[in-house]
DNA sequence: CAATATTATAAGGTTGACCTTATAAATTTG
DNA sequence: CAAATTTATAAGGTCAACCTTATAATATTG
């Protein structure tokens, strides 16, 4: 019996965006994200792994099982519908939305999720340009190619940032990283560091500097 | 300091639905509409008089102050603003709605409701004909004339049902007593006995046996 | 006005989800 | 391979919101 408490969600959620469904994750990874101690997390894994949510290799990590992923995914396709719903419906902020549809994600029940996605039109991804998980939790793929991975001089048009969070977002907004938007890298710092890019948006084109950590994060399409 | 809490806006809605906002309510009642202990009530009104949300006389009952009427109906818009979206755009059932919203309600923020209120067309009651209050908390008047009140063949249109609830709601769902229809008393059994209604709906009518329990929750408009 | 019912308060318990501190075990790194 | 780091587990604590049981105070009713 799965018991959809908001912890279990935000535990399984942050599990998936970590990677969780295909590799294992270690615990104190899952702890940072959540903002919460490295014990509290390992006493989370201890209940999740009694509902066979996940499988934990002590000393290596902790992996979403079917059942995890289903659940995982299953939040996932709530939130990304309710931000479609609050960035295409109410004009909500880009860059909120992951917050604020994370609220409302807790709840809604199973029976609201597919009323407000036939509302929706049934939408394929969010506005963080990830792909939104079906009713039965399967998800699509991404793309595995990040601004990170780009030569200098490519071309590439950003399609997700992934994972999300609300300062990630709001930093991203600000330099117009944007999914739909193209990119290229100008330069390369030597020795993993900083990358200039030159960010192409409607008529304007500017360039901006961005850490390979959070390059890593934008999920791109070569031209 | 109001810290925002379920279950304080729980209460606070409880309160205000029970009449709390210009009588005394006794704790007792609050409980029972919780579903709660006594004590349990107890303790939470120590609490919401120390943040001045309710002012206590002992033995007699509980009120809403000025602050905690603000609060409530605050509370009270969130819930009714998605209830208008879950029945008008999700087409949603009209009773189930009610405890839908409340779950919403609870993790919308004022940004969400205001943004919510827009894309609704500023409504101004709710699909159970109750008054959506306004930002600042302030709240327009209900019909003070319930069926209970009819003299027999009076005809008159049922504006609201108030205060909501699951259980109730789906059993008027049932028997057609939903807002916009007719209805008059066709009979009263004495010694404040069950009430035999005729209600009127488009071309069919239908007489119901109703209690006057129920019969003083639906709000009318005298033809 | 005495009996019954309601309301208040005290004391102690439970649960979930956190916390810190401390120790033990395993892994990674210099 | 020893030292430093990460991970696991144990022990004990906090907090909000509930619970039960018991007693005391006040109201209502026969």
């Amino acid at each position: 019996m799965t018991s959809r408490s908001e912890s279990v969600e935000m535990y399984l959620k942050s599990l998936a965006e970590l990677g969780g469904v295909s590799s294992s994750v270690p615990i104190g990874r899952v702890a940072e994200r959540l903002g919460v101690s490295p014990v509290s997390a390992n006493e989370m894994m201890k209940r999740l792994g009694e509902q066979s949510l996940i499988h934990h290799i002590p000393y290596t990590g902790v992996k979403l099982t079917a059942k995890g992923t289903r659940s995982a995914n299953s939040v996932i396709r709530r939130q990304r519908l309710w931000e479609i719903f609050l960035v295409d419906h109410l004009q909500l902020n880009w860059a909120a939305a992951y917050d604020m549809a994370c609220d409302l994600e807790h709840a809604t029940s199973p029976e609201v999720t597919e009323s407000l996605a036939a509302f929706l039109g049934q939408p394929a991804r969010c506005p963080h340009g990830n792909p939104i998980p079906d009713p039965e939790g399967q998800i699509g793929k991404s793309s595995e190619i990040s601004i990170a991975d780009l030569e200098i001089g490519q071309i590439a048009r950003i399609q997700a940032i992934f994972p999300e969070s609300g300062e990630v977002l709001e930093y991203l907004a600000e330099k117009n990283l944007l999914p739909g938007n193209l990119v290229s890298v100008v330069e390369a710092e030597p020795l993993e560091g900083p990358l200039t890019l030159l960010v192409e948006r409607e008529n304007d084109n500017e360039q901006v500097i961005l850490g390979l950590n959070i390059a890593s994060l934008i999920l791109v399409a070569l031209k």
